[in-house]
DNA sequence: GGTTGAATTGAACGGATGTTCAGATACTGT
DNA sequence: ACAGTATCTGAACATCCGTTCAATTCAACC
C-alpha cells in the first residue's frame, strides 16, 4: 500500500505544520516524536521527510514564520508617541491572542533551536523590541512619557502584554476588547509623565 | 567496583537535585536523560533511584520546593496597601533574580507534570497571586489605587516583574537595586489613583 | 492504455530511553 | 576481626527515537 486516494503535497504539507504546531505547543518540542506528528497527519513517519528536512527545521520554520508575520503585521502609524504606543499595545494583544500556540512555542522552545537558528530568531525578536523602544524614546524626548530607562520599560511592557496569553480563555469574564482596554490603561499610566 | 571513598547519601542526594535543576533549566525536562544527570553527579544512572522514585518526582519536587519557599519567604507587612505593594514588588524581583533556574523550570515545565502534580503546583501559584490581589483590592477600597480590574492587574504586575528574569544578567548595565527601583516606579504609576 | 513521476509505505538502522536488580564494595559498629 | 548495611555498579529489559530508502501505489498525461 502507498498513496491513498486524493492525497497531495499541497494538502499534506500544511497538515504537517499544523500537527507539529499543535503537538509542540501541547507537549513541547523534545517530548513530541516524528511518529506522533505523522499519526496526527494520518501518514507514516517516513513521509514527513518529503515536507521537512528534519525535526529541527520544522520547529525553526514555525518560529520564523511567526516572528516574520509579527513584524510584517505592524508599522507605527504617523501620529504622536502616545497614540503610537496605544496602537502598539492593542495590536500586540490582538495578534498574540490570535495565535496562542505559536506564541507559546516561540517563547518556550528557544533553547531547542540550534545556535544558528537561535541567532536568526533572536535577531527578529530584537527588531520587534526596538520598535517599541523607539516609540518610548520619542515620547521621552517630547516629555509625553517619563521613564527612567526606556530599555527596561520596553521589556516590562512586552512581558506584561504577552502575559495576557497565560491566562486569557475564550468565553471568559472579559472579552478581548475589554482586556485590551484595561491593559492599555495600565501601560499608559505606567509610562505617562506625571 | 562500587561505592567510591567518602560517598554518602547526604552528599549525593543534594547533588542529584542540583544536577537535575541545572540540566532541566538548560535543556528542558524532556530533553534531559537520567544518564546525563547521573554523569553530572559522577554516578551511574541506577544510583539515582536511591534518591528519587522516578524522573517525574525529581521535577515535581524542584517545583514544589520552589513555590513553597516563595510562599514562606514573604508575608505582607503591617502597613498601608501602597507600602505593601512596594514590599511585594521589590521582594518578588529579588527572590526571582536569586533563583533564575528554579523560576525558569517552574514556568516552562508545567506541561511535563502529571495531572495530579500539576494541580498541586497550580494551587500554590494561585495562592501567591491571591496575596497580590488582596493588596490591590485593599488599595482599591481605600482609593489609593485606581484599577478597572484587580485580577487583571495582578496578572499584569506578576508578568511584568517576573519578566526581569528573561533579560537580567549579573554585571550588566544596572545592578539589582536599580532594576528594583525602576520596576517599582512603573508598577506604582500603573496602579496609582490619578 | 501504457508510461512517468509524485506520494507514501514499511522495514530497517544504530543508538538512546526510564527503570530494575543481582552483585560488588566500602564504611560503621561491635 | 567480623558482620551488617548503606551505597553504588554494570548489565539487562522492552521500547522508543530520528532518519533513510527500496519498493509500491495511484493519478495524470500522451
Amino acid at each position: 500500500m502507498a498513496r491513498k486516494q486524493g492525497s497531495h503535497a499541497d494538502i499534506t504539507g500544511p497538515k504537517v505544520r499544523e500537527a507539529a504546531l499543535r503537538l509542540f505547543a501541547r507537549h513541547g518540542f523534545a517530548a513530541v516524536s516524528m511518529r506522533q506528528i505523522a499519526a496526527e497527519v494520518g501518514v507514516q513517519a517516513g513521509a514527513l521527510y518529503l515536507y521537512t528536512p528534519d525535526k529541527q527545521t520544522l520547529l525553526f520554520e514555525l518560529m520564523h514564520g511567526h516572528l516574520a508575520e509579527l513584524l510584517a503585521a505592524w508599522q507605527a502609524p504617523q501620529v504622536g508617541p502616545m497614540a503610537q504606543l496605544e496602537d502598539f499595545a492593542r495590536h500586540h494583544i490582538r495578534f498574540h491572542l490570535d495565535r496562542p500556540e505559536l506564541v507559546f512555542i516561540a517563547y518556550m522552545e528557544l533553547r531547542n533551536l540550534e545556535p544558528e537558528n537561535f541567532a536568526v530568531i533572536e535577531r527578529l525578536r530584537r527588531e520587534y523590541e526596538d520598535r517599541l523602544e523607539a516609540i518610548l524614546k520619542a515620547g521621552q524626548a517630547e516629555r509625553v512619557f517619563d521613564l527612567p530607562d526606556t530599555k527596561l520599560a520596553t521589556m516590562a511592557i512586552i512581558a506584561m502584554l504577552t502575559g495576557v496569553n497565560t491566562w486569557y480563555r475564550e468565553g471568559g469574564r472579559l472579552d478581548r476588547d475589554a482586556v485590551e482596554g484595561i491593559y492599555w490603561d495600565m501601560v499608559r499610566k505606567a509610562v505617562a509623565a506625571e
